[in-house]
Formats: structure tokens, C-alpha cells, sequence
DNA sequence: GCCGATATCAAGAACTATTCCAATTATTAC
DNA sequence: GTAATAATTGGAATAGTTCTTGATATCGGC
């Protein structure tokens, strides 16, 4: 058994297995979580609050999970500076705003069109398998 | 004194200020390495090299010295992923680029006029104090 | 040049995020 | 149902960095 309606609001369903990766309770628990905060949690952020849902889970057991599903492309991995790394589940390509007043994080999309290492002046041959953009600043009172 | 022509080659000079920051000797020995290998070395790699010229020196000195120069914008600190920090001596705006084979990190300046936040969809009154982009790639064998 | 105030340094302990390890438990394939 | 495999748990270990304390060096005023 997965979920019954009877639960806590706004379920997400979620299958067995995903990319080939088993789903298993404590897996489909830290997703689900990642999927409904959009907060750029911790692992232990999800820790704390996995643990409403599974009392037992262990720490060590949420990183084996961000790993799992990182490692599936199925969550994303970000890191601010040597801060705790944080986990997104928005997988189309985007960077990070970083308010320094809040802490909040708020992805931040390209404009349709660009295309990023078109702007760089790339070392010869390079061949770029991930970009990451991170931005740090203030949000102005309007 | 502070150095003579007679020391090891390529003697850097280096005043007794920078921006308001007394250049003690072992913040001149700190950043003189930065200066001369541009190989964005961590904190260890710098105290492997300083003990050379200052074998007395401590781990958490080079630690100090290294974030009172980054404090003071005479460099810059890198982050990749969640490894050691990595300092640079290059103060112009510019981007990383990671070799995933050799592990060389190498500066990517931005292309003329080109303004990254233009390209980006930020939150209404953003205001960007810093931007951090890092890429991860190979270097095609040509 | 001397003296008190302040800044820096050195050495090691402490801290934190993360990973590793060994034992247990769950799941799968047959 | 059983053996093989994978996942989970809890605690110990690790690595990078920061903190603490006492010693040393430097600065500003006289």
C-alpha cells in the first residue's frame, strides 16, 4: 500500500520506480517531501520533517536517498558556497538566487533563447556537461 | 625588510597595505603564492607552499590570511561542489571551468558585452551583489 | 625609545556536514 | 519458501574549517 485518500492533505502520487531506481517507503517519503517544499531543504530539513511520516528513518538514510535520486537525475543537488548542500526537484535548467536578507533561495530561469556558454570565452575544446549559475543579493522593497 | 633581489626567482613585490589590510609578513608569503601559481590552490595547498619560506607557519594562519584577503577584495574565494575552498588571485568577473579529467580549474572570462543579468528571469527587485557561474566539463582531445 | 592597547599568530581542540561500516531488515528472483 | 541482493539503521569515522587560548608582534601617544 502506498497512500489511501484518507491521509494528510495534497498527496503525490508516486510510482514503484522511477529512471530505474526502486521507490522504495523512505524514498518516495524524502521525494514527496522535496515535491511539496519547494525550499531548497537541507538533508536535514528533510530529516525533520521526514520523520512525521517515518519516526525510525535514520539520517544517514535521507542521504542515501538525495544520493539515490540525485545520483537518477531525478532531484538536484545544490551547493552556496561550502554551505549544507541543498535538493531541488526543478530539473529544467535554471540557476539560484540567494537573498542575503531572507536565506531564501528562488530558482531563476534563463530567458527563452539564450544559451549561456555562447557568452564565455570557453578554453579550446571544452565540451560542457553541467552549468551552474549562482546569484547573491537583496530583493529591493517596492 | 621585505624582500631582496637575492631571494628565489620572480620576486613579487608587494606593499605594506592593500586596501586598508596590514600586510603582515605571513599575508605577503600567502598571497604572493596566489600570485605566482594561478592553479586556484586550497588552503592545504598554500600551507604545503608557504612552509618554505615561513616553516613556522600554522594551517589556521594560512586560514586567517586567507579569508582576511578575501575579506578585504584582495582575492577571491571559490566553491566547487562541496570540496575544499579554492582561492584566486583574479579579481576581474569571470567564470570557472572544471576539467572532470585533469581537475584543472580554469578562469572563463565573459565575452564583451555581455551582461549575464539580462539573461536571466530574476524576481522582481533583485538586486545582485555577486554572481558565481561554474562550469564541469572535458577538454576534447584536438 | 618606552608603554599600554590592539592585532596577529600558533597549536591544538572543537565543530559540522557528510560518509563509512557492520549488523539487521526488506525485497526480489527463482 | 529460500537464497541472493539491496536498503536501512545507528554509531563511529573523516575532512575541512573554525574556535580558543596564550604568546608575540605592531601601533599610537608620549
Amino acid at each position: 500500500m502506498v497512500s489511501t485518500t484518507s491521509e494528510v492533505s495534497a498527496e503525490i502520487e508516486i510510482p514503484e520506480e522511477i529512471s530505474g531506481l526502486r521507490m522504495t517507503r523512505q524514498r518516495q517519503e524524502v521525494y514527496r517531501i522535496l515535491q511539496s517544499e519547494r525550499n531548497h531543504p537541507t538533508a536535514n530539513d528533510v530529516f525533520m520533517r521526514v520523520k512525521d511520516r517515518l519516526p525510525n528513518i535514520s539520517l544517514a538514510t535521507v542521504y542515501n536517498c538525495l544520493e539515490a535520486l540525485v545520483q537518477h537525475g531525478i532531484i538536484r543537488q545544490v551547493n552556496f558556497e561550502r554551505e549544507s548542500s541543498r535538493y531541488c526537484p526543478n530539473l529544467s535548467e535554471h540557476g539560484h538566487f540567494h537573498d542575503e536578507v531572507t536565506g531564501i533561495i528562488h530558482d531563476v530561469d534563463f530567458k527563452s533563447g539564450v544559451n549561456l556558454a555562447d557568452m564565455l570565452s570557453l578554453p579550446p575544446g571544452a565540451v560542457i556537461d553541467d552549468i551552474e549559475i549562482t546569484l547573491r543579493g537583496k530583493i529591493a522593497i517596492s
